[in-house]
DNA sequence: GCAGTCTATCCACATCTATCGATACATCCA
DNA sequence: TGGATGTATCGATAGATGTGGATAGACTGC
């Protein structure tokens, strides 16, 4: 049923949860955001997926280009496909039958900036 | 038994894991090293924690201080420290009958390494 | 020594997650 | 229209993980 639209890749960036870890205890809330952005991290799969995808020199790798290089079976690409896109760390782009994908900068610099200890040394 | 020793927290700085995810596609070794980093901070409780640790004007925070905060049990807490020590985020010095957790800066600047696109935005 | 306190470990349990076969859906082409 | 192909979803299952009570170990002060 169409009544439950999928839920948006939560964007760090535009959230008050982006304070450097040094800076500021985090509250709860935040805590919970940017546990589940590094959950999508906190797997080899994903993270090979993710680097295979952002080192693409076209910026966009095919859905079909990934499963090879990570040895695993399609859904379980897809199922990892879906996690870093709803962690907001990848965006996807219909083309035909074909489905590409590309890295999401601005989430990942959210992320490095948490994990920054002062607040200068975040770019 | 003592016959084996607890492992040593992964330093990802001495580790080839470390090049930007941007810049080349991870081996399943370092894909694995840095997911096991990285699951260390996918938990909301052990976020807080690291945060009040690196956030602690003295740089230590003890451990008995660490309970309230988070409003877990000790036992819990415990645990989720004993994740980020062995994960290299946090180390633990004892001061008689007491324990003294202080951030790991190095850890975390290699883990926003990870996360750059490109090669000359890593500090 | 002994009681009290702080920390780590052990154990059990509920929940979450990675994985893959089967299948549905979407799209293209002949 | 029908077959082929790429992708997402469903269902099931084995393994990992968060949580806390009970308990052991370490240290302090009396």
């Amino acid at each position: 049923m169409p009544a439950t639209s999928p839920p948006p890749p939560l964007l760090l960036a535009d959230a008050d949860c982006c304070i450097p870890l040094g800076v500021d205890p985090l509250d709860d809330d935040s805590a919970q955001q940017l546990a589940h952005a590094f959950k999508a991290l906190a797997d080899p799969v994903r993270l090979r997926l993710l680097s295979i995808i952002a080192a693409a020199p076209s910026g966009e790798v095919c859905a079909c280009d990934l499963t090879a290089p990570v040895a695993k079976s399609q859904p379980t690409v897809s199922h990892h496909l879906k996690v870093l896109r709803e962690a907001g760390l990848v965006a996807s782009r219909k083309h035909g039958t074909w489905v590409h994908y590309r890295a999401v900068p601005e989430q990942l610099a959210a992320l490095r900036q948490v994990l920054a200890l002062d607040p200068v040394s975040a770019p």
